[in-house]
Order: structure tokens, then sequence, then C-alpha cells
DNA sequence: GAGGTTTGAGAAATCGTTTACCCAGCACCC
DNA sequence: GGGTGCTGGGTAAACGATTTCTCAAACCTC
């Protein structure tokens, strides 16, 4: 057996480098409950006395023990976020936006990533209450009924995409896909696109059906038939993106459009089309959905609808800090809004074979509410 | 003054729906002390009771209160991630991969962000701290030296990523650059590349000048005079591969190749061409560094050198874990090895003008160590 | 069956805070 | 001058676990 090192007693440490709010009182010459008030701001204390304290604080370069105060207090600070996939670009962008708002309020975040894995929902959820987070953002566009019911259960605040249960503490961000899928279907509607299709995220996701309703309504608003054959239903990933472009290829009356379901979608399809030799927007005009940082610089430039990531963090830290500061039962608003809008770059034009002398100039979108 | 709710008394809670230990010893007619024996599994308790205790765990689904355990315990079960900048595809997959296997091993992660800003990292070491963490990776690639003492006098264990002080609690990845760059270059010069520009990570970055005199070193291997003009100082995202190509096509003497310190700097650089109405490997080939998902879906698809997340994720927790479990006198791994590789894909052929008749014949590239 | 050794469970101290409660001064006013 | 308020700081009880003692009961052994 190795050498046994003596435990620390803890007489031993208490001479040594024991640093608690205790070590501050008596150098302070005050009580703990003093250095408490002074740390947290209480108005009552003597001025006086709370700068001497916030010296010997700074001198012995002091900090609360967080699981302290969380225990007591009740308080963890910590809201929980869950993705669906980090490595899908427009989460860690989202992630980025939660985690400075919620630093800014005091807040520290734990966040998960589900990979459209129930199995994996679970167990994050577990662990997001065993840490006693204050507030969970559900951020993965869909979740399963019995797993919702473990969160709500526990009274967690909570914030959704899209839908989720009516019930306090809930809120729900609402994402008008209508306005921006609107502005691309119309935009490729002007360019003389009539075949167009959609190419949507996993069908059991709420959200991939609203996208692929809104899509459907505004192809009807342009008066363009609906034919249920042209949505294909992918992943949100790229490689479903390209599976997808292939049953596109394969089908007998190939559409001059396709508009997906989010970026990484569309990067794929580009890919695929590249492959295939043909060209974008000549022989397909291809439009995206989120605009991702990197769809500035896909080749071409990806005409894409924005969802501003940097809005839904803010709504979300909002939500969660609204449901903590009032009590349970007064919701003080339910539903936030998320705008979305088209971004024209240069993976659209006009069809094949139409207008071709006119190609160069490119018509704005028809926008339209 | 709103109607002032009051404020639930202990006893109230008591009767309601508080949960803790206590509740279970009640329930399952045994002492808080066998219960928390239970859960942590400690032999001496007699089966029978155990199984007792157990169901009256499950009946009632309660689960510990991670901030007490802590808090007695002295041990928070949390690492710190600490990454340069969320956005780049390479971290989110580090990420995802350190979680995982964190998780594993029972414990939380809090990843956080710095976007290259001493501030920020200031900032974020700080709220870990005060969170108590076990252990920080540090995968910026870099560290101030000011901040590394901020973390190393509270001697909490670290992982750090090339390069880090000398001292007990503290681990290196040590990333073998050389290694996967050396086959980068002899791929480039087996194609008969001569004038081959390299865009580096910023120069105040250690794992720049690394990479950049790793280039240079293999560069002499081939017997190409090395010309520092030829190396431009990029800063790992896209946009600064766009400016530095711009550099790259003003100089007189343009390159045939250009190798990239990050796959974002090459997709930036492949935009630019893309831009200039330059082909891809036609008129300049590129390689960049990571292998990060979205490089196989580049167009063309990007030649790279492959540095993998999981392993890196693996061995920093590895490391971590290694430091908690031995005290902190004992270091039984200091440095844990990273290999890097080429990946040959379609970013890379024959200079421009030179073998035009065989350039589909792809030579493999020249492993050499 | 007495004495000694295990075995297993309970009591209580502890982790580092917050906060309800209490009390010592001091100013104020009749 | 002695009640009466205020003010501001100290004391001690939580918060919900872990862990060290301690000790009763059970089990041997001779």
């Amino acid at each position: 057996m190795a050498e046994k090192k003596p435990k620390t007693t803890r007489a031993a440490r208490k001479t040594s480098e024991r640093m608690d709010i205790r070590t501050i009182a008596t150098a302070a010459n005050v009580s703990i409950a003093t250095v408490s008030r002074t740390i947290n701001r209480v108005p009552t204390v003597n001025p006086k006395i709370a700068k001497r304290v916030w010296e010997v604080i700074d001198r012995l370069d002091y900090f609360p023990n967080t699981q302290a105060r969380a225990l007591v207090s009740g308080r963890s600070r910590i809201f929980g976020l869950i993705v669906s996939e980090i490595t899908n670009p427009f989460f860690p962008e989202l992630i980025q936006g939660f985690e400075d708002i919620a630093v800014e309020h005091g807040y520290e975040i734990l966040v998960s990533s589900t990979n459209y894995d129930p199995q994996r929902m679970t167990h994050c959820i577990r662990r997001m209450l065993e840490r006693k987070v204050e507030g969970v953002a559900i951020m993965t566009f869909g979740i399963e009924e019995p797993l919702l019911e473990q969160l709500a259960s526990r009274n967690v605040p909570l914030v959704f995409i899209d839908v989720g249960p009516e019930r306090p503490g809930i809120s729900i961000l609402k994402v008008d896909y209508q306005h921006g899928i609107r502005q691309g279907v119309q935009h490729l509607a002007a360019l003389g696109h009539r075949r167009i299709s959609f190419i949507s995220g996993p069908k059991r996701l709420h959200s991939a059906q609203s996208r692929a309703a809104a899509f459907s309504a505004a192809l009807q608003e342009c008066g363009i038939a609906v034919d249920a054959s042209t949505i294909i239903e992918g992943d949100h990933t790229m490689e479903g993106g390209i599976a997808a472009t292939e049953k596109l290829l394969a089908a007998k009356n190939r559409p001059t459009a396709v508009m997906c379901s989010n970026d990484m979608t569309a990067i794929g399809v580009l890919h695929k089309l590249y492959r295939a030799g043909l060209r974008v927007p000549d022989d397909l005009s291809v439009i995206g959905f989120d605009d991702i940082h990197i769809a500035q610089v896909t080749i071409p430039p990806l005409t894409t609808i924005q969802m501003s990531r940097f809005d839904i963090a803010r709504a979300a830290v909002t939500a969660l800090r609204n449901h903590v500061a009032h009590s349970s039962d007064s919701h003080p608003q339910r539903e936030y809004n998320i705008e979305t809008s088209l971004i024209v770059r240069e993976s659209t034009g006009f069809p094949h074979g139409a207008m071709t002398d006119l190609r160069k100039t490119r018509p704005k979108p028809a926008i339209k509410r």
C-alpha cells in the first residue's frame, strides 16, 4: 500500500489556508452576519464598516462559496439549456447569446445536447434537476410528451420554442415562420419558379411540421398548386440534405427550386448538386433557413430565411427570469414572438431556360404581410 | 404595495412537498444516516434494509441535492471547459465529446467561450472558481500569463493544449502538428508545388506559432526555401481567411498552394477565390487544418489535416480525473499526445499549367516520419 | 453461558452561507 | 430624566446532505 498521506485535519486546515466568511469576519473584526450583509449589499450596514470589510475581502481575495449560498437561499443561479445538436452551427450561436445574457444577470448555464435522442433527453433533464436549475430553456424544436411531464411536474420554469403545454411557469417562443417563408416563396415565384420543393425536418418534430405547413400555405397564396410529393423529409443535417437531393434529382418532374428547413440541409443540397454537376442557381435555386454564419460564404452564398439566435436567446433568458422573479401563480407573459425574414444572396435565380438574358437583374423579394 | 403572500414557513413546507433525505428516512423507517449510506452504496448496510430504502426512493422519486452533497463532501463534480470561440465548429465538436465523457463519469460541465478576449477569460475563470469546479480544461490554444497565475494559485487541476507551466496538477495535451503538417507539405510538393503560402492564426497564440514553425520545417525538409513573406497572419476565422487571401492575390509572386492554420480560415479562402473567379484546385490548392465536419462538403471538399476532437476531449477528461483521484503531489502523467494526419480530398491538385493531361491521377500523399 | 468480536444503524458534528430574531446604544421628546 | 423609536450589528438556527463516533445486538468460541 502506498504511503498514506495523513488526512488534513480540520485544525490543520484552519491554521493554514481555509478561506471562508469567518476568516473575513475575524480579519475585519466584525461578525459573519455583517460580512454576509456587506457582500449582499444590504443597505443597513454602516458604510465605514462596509468599506473595511471590502478591503479585507479584496486583500485576501475571498469569494463566497456558491454551493453554500445556493443551499441556504434555495437559489442556484443556474439555468439549463437543452439543444438538439450542438454540432449544428445554429446552436452554438444560440448558446453564445444565451450564455452572454445569462451571465450578465449573474446566472451560470448548464448546456446539454440531446442529439435527438429521447434517452439522452431524459438523462439531461434528470441531471439538470439534480443541479437544482432555476429554469430550463428547451431549444430542441420539439419534445416528447412524457419527458415533458417529468420536467413540468417538478414545476421548474420552462421555455419552449414553438409549442408547449399551457401551464403556469411555462413560456413559449413563437417563431413567425409564416412571414419569412412567405417572403422566400414569393421571391422564388417572382423569379418565375413554379415547381418548388421543400426539404423538411424530421416529421415528428412540431417545428418541422410548422415550417412545412407555412410553405404549403405560401405556395397557395402564390397560386401554385400544392403537391404533397414535393415535400421531402430531411433530418436537419447535411447528410439529410444530400439524401433528399438524391430523391429530388431522381424524380421525373424535377423542381426548379428547393427550400430547406434549415441551412445545414441547404449546405448538403449545395454539395450534392455540385457533385451531380448541376449549377446553383442556374439549374436549381436553393433557399435555406436560419442564416447561420457560414451561409455567407457557401458557394454560392446562400439565400436564406433569417431567424435571430440572439433574439431567441434574449427572449428565453427574459422569460425564465420573469418566472423566477414573479411567484409561480402570476405569469407575466406567456408568449414571445420571434421574427423571420428573407435574406437574398446568390443561391436563387431565374429558373433554367427562363429569361436568360435578364439574369443580371435580380428582382427584390416581394414583401407583403 | 401588492398583496404580500405569506412566506412559506418551514412547518408548512414540511407538511406539503418537501423532499429530502429525512422524508425518505421517515418513510423507510430508518435514520437519515442509513439512507445516505444506502445511496452511496456503503457495503455495511443490510441488504434487506437497503432494498426497503431504495423502494421508498423510487416510489417518491427522490434524488439528493447536489449542492448539499458538494458542500459537505467538498466535491462539486463539475469540470470547467474554456474554449476560445464556440461559433467555430471545431469547438462544439470538442464540447460534445467532452460532455459525453464527463457525464459518463458523473461530472457536469460548465462551458465558457472567451472569444479571444482576456477580460472575458478573467471573468470566466472567476465564475468557475466560484462554482468550485474540480478542474478546468483550457482549450483556447493559448492563454495570457497573468490569467494563468490566477488559476494556478488556487491549485485547481488544469489541462492545457500545447503549452502550459510545469507544475503539479497541470497536464498538457501535446499536439503533434509536425506530423500532419509535414504530410500536407509533402503532398503538395509531390504534386509539384514550390510556392506554398501559410495562413497562420493570431501570432500571439502559441499554437499559431507552433503550426507556422512546423510548416517552415516541413518546407525545408522538402528542399523548398523558406520565405517569411509567404506566411500571412490570419485570425482563425473565415473573415481572416478572406482578408489573408486578398493579400495573397495581391502579391507579385502568387503561390500555387496555400495551407491554413484551421478549416474556418480555409473556408474563407475558398470563398474569396470563388469571388475572384479562381478555381480550386486548378488555380490554387488549399489545405485546411482540423477536419471539422463541414470540411467534407465544402466546394470542393477540403483536403485537410485531421486533429481528433474526440481524442482531445478524452485526454482532457482523463487528465483531470487523474489529478482529482491522485493527491496533488503525485502527478501521474503530465503529457498526453494528440496525433494529426492528412486527409486528402479535392481542394489540392497539380499546380496551374503543370502536367495538365495527368490531372486525373492523383498521387497518394508521401507519408514519411 | 461468559467474554470478545463483528455487524449495522443511529446521534451528532460539520460544510459555508443566509436570515430571522434579538438587543445595545443613541437621539428625541415630552 | 426616563420612556420610545430607530439603527445597525451580533447570535444562532436553518439549508440538505456526509461522515465520524458510538453503541446495541448478534454471533462466535471455548
